[in-house]
RNA sequence: GCCCCCGUAGCUCAGGGGAUAGAGCACCGCCCUCCGGAGGCGGUGGCGCAGGUUCGAAUCCUGCCGGGGGCACCA
């Protein structure tokens, strides 16, 4: 809100009538209209009906009970003061004791210009800031292609990497590569002897690429096939594990995803942080020596049976190395560690709390584990069989070549990561408006085109456009769809819940082709560009601004043209 | 047996305790003299069941029914 008459040129968002209900209501509380405490923020939104306003808060409703009064006194008290403020035409008490905020024509309209103004930094906040956030997720093992299973994670985990900086937030994106343990060692077999001409081992891996790799290592190393079991063993899981890695690297890449840190397991032992760790678990106490094993006592932290950290055998457990891991980011200084896993893993997230307890951490504040459920393709109405045995299993490289990376990272994280989905390849492959990516992206590029018609016509942007012109219904629900966004990437980050935006951004463009099919923007025929023509370019530019931002939140282009 | 996720329109899914539960697709009926019809307008149609908490429940709690997944000194 503006301080002094006219200052609301530069829009009324929804936050700053938060600010404003919060300030009203400390007001009254001073001023003993009704007793209770000041809230930190007040729920603002678009109400449903248009009688009710341009926004509507419940405050009262809310504030009642403590305060022991009839809501509908307390919204009037607070009423009473925010009718004072720059920017809002009316308030009414509605209902049970509703705020229903009308604003001033300019107030709303003024929020085109401050988009446009603002640009990429639009929607952006502050609530994260100062935090340092390791943020772990795909981690595919170096022994096959990624599987459909960590794409979902792959496009849900960049785009909530890019939600939370967008929040302030400093983001590590890491891999966990895990290069030591026994699958590599079955891996290594299984291209040894492919290599040899000999049948892939019961247990071993089977499809194409293993063929592919278990070549390429032979072709770099003509000699490998003359050397003992013990060097070839040594040699195919040193260089399949590279070609792997790389494969791995190249698909990700290519769609669009890039890690700051490949975290090598191998390291943790090599720099002896399962020790380190088994030392600090045993200063704690947590740790007891039965049957052979040392085990540490996570069922005094939430879990419902102990876990093994050395075996019998005296070999280091994979639970050992998920200690070491988590001890090496906190002490890489992050402030909370979250890891992204699939739902098979649940039954994971009761022992890595414990671990952290038995670190002395509070998991609370520095452990957040994400689960996301599975995900199945559909062709033709069909379910796509995956079978790692048959070897036709569905990989990210397959994913991208059916439907393209932008529909694929969209249709990924569409939808909520709580939510088994199915992704239908047809559907998401089509070029029309069934399509929810093409939806989006068509709008942004019907807005770009309108952009280049203008400049075609002579019409150059006037920032100083008289807004307050925006007063056609279609024009105002656009303009209350724009002052939504902020607060969507908020919730959407402080939920970890990307496909919060992408719903945003599906409704904002139907929004925009309601308004646009109403409201002619560009002049007809001969027609001189009008002061109504330079105000609507402006709210189109700051419509097609709020697509490009919330489709980069989520990793997907903002084509001009398709 | 224990644990996790999910049951919302014919289908795929949104809905952080609030006013009349939404969108896309599908189906029916409309709208093109110019800004991209990849669009718009209208209609049909729904919270698995039973309790509880609350001024107010799709949302929180309990039980049941139905679907999916998981319960190693594997990784």
């Amino acid at each position: 809100m503006g301080d002094a008459p006219g200052h609301y040129d530069r829009g009324v968002t929804p936050g700053d009538l938060s600010a404003a209900i919060v300030a009203a209501v400390a007001a009254c509380i001073e001023a003993g209209e009704f007793s209770g405490t000041v809230p930190t923020e007040a729920v603002v939104e678009r109400p449903k009906n248009p009688e009710h306003g341009d926004y509507a808060s419940n405050i009262a409703l809310r504030l009642a009970k403590p305060a022991g009064r009839p809501a509908r006194e307390v919204a009037e008290a607070i009423a009473a003061r925010l009718r004072t403020r720059d920017g809002i035409a009316a308030v009414e008490v509605a209902g049970p004791g509703f705020l229903n905020i009308s604003l001033a024509a300019a107030a709303l309209g003024g929020l085109a210009r401050t988009v446009v103004e603002a640009g990429p930094s639009f929607g952006r906040g502050s609530a994260l800031e100062g935090q340092h956030l390791n943020l772990e997720f795909v981690s595919a093992n170096p022994t096959g292609p990624v599987h459909i299973g960590a794409v979902r994670w792959a496009a849900v985990g960049d785009a909530l990497a890019r939600l939370l900086q967008a929040n302030g937030a400093k983001v590590t994106r890491e891999y966990y590569f895990n290069d030591a343990g026994s699958q590599i060692e079955r891996f290594a077999r299984t291209l040894r002897e492919v290599a040899n001409g000999r049948p892939a081992p019961e247990d071993g891996y089977a499809g194409a690429y293993i063929d592919e790799i278990a070549a390429e290592v032979v072709r770099r190393n003509p000699g490998v096939l003359d050397l003992d079991a013990a060097a070839q063993q040594e040699l195919f899981r040193r260089e399949g594990v590279e070609l792997m890695f790389a494969e791995i690297r190249g698909s990700l890449s290519s769609f669009g995803v890039e890690f700051d840190v490949y975290f090598n397991e191998r390291d943790l032992h090599e720099r002896g942080e399962l020790q380190a760790a088994l030392d600090r678990f045993r200063a704690q106490g947590e740790v007891y020596e039965a049957e052979g094993a040392i085990w540490l006592r996570t069922t005094a932290h939430g879990d419902d049976r102990d876990r093994v950290l050395i075996r019998g055998n005296g070999e280091w457990t994979y639970f050992a190395a998920d200690c070491a891991y988590y001890l090496d980011k906190r002490e890489r200084g992050f402030d909370r560690v979250v890891i992204m896993l699939g739902a098979d893993h649940h039954g994971y997230i009761n022992r890595l709390r414990a671990m952290a307890t038995c670190f002395g951490d509070d998991p609370d504040e520095t452990l957040e584990i994400l689960l996301g459920q599975l995900v199945n393709l559909v062709r033709n109405g069909e379910p796509v069989r995956m079978s790692k045995r048959a070897g036709n299993v569905v990989v990210l490289a397959d994913l991208v070549d059916a439907i393209g990376a932008d529909a694929a990272r969209y249709a990924l994280v569409r939808y909520s990561s709580e939510q088994t989905i199915d992704i239908d390849l047809d559907l998401w492959a089509r070029k029309s408006s069934d399509n929810p990516v093409y939806y989006v992206q068509y709008a942004h590029a019907r807005l770009a085109s309108l952009q280049r018609n203008a400049t075609e016509l002579g019409i150059v942007r006037d920032p100083d456009a008289d807004l307050s012109l925006l007063t056609h219904e279609r024009e105002i629900d656009l303009l209350g769809a724009l002052g939504e966004f902020p607060r969507a990437v908020a919730s959407a980050a402080e939920l970890r819940a990307p496909h919060r935006v992408a719903h945003y951004l599906e409704s904002l463009a139907g929004t925009y082709h309601r308004f646009y099919d109403a409201c002619r923007v560009l002049p007809m025929g001969d027609e001189p560009a009008r002061p109504i023509t330079h105000a609507r370019l402006l709210l189109c530019e700051a419509t097609r601004v709020v697509l490009e931002n919330g489709l980069q939140l989520l990793g997907v282009g903002a084509p001009d043209r398709m």
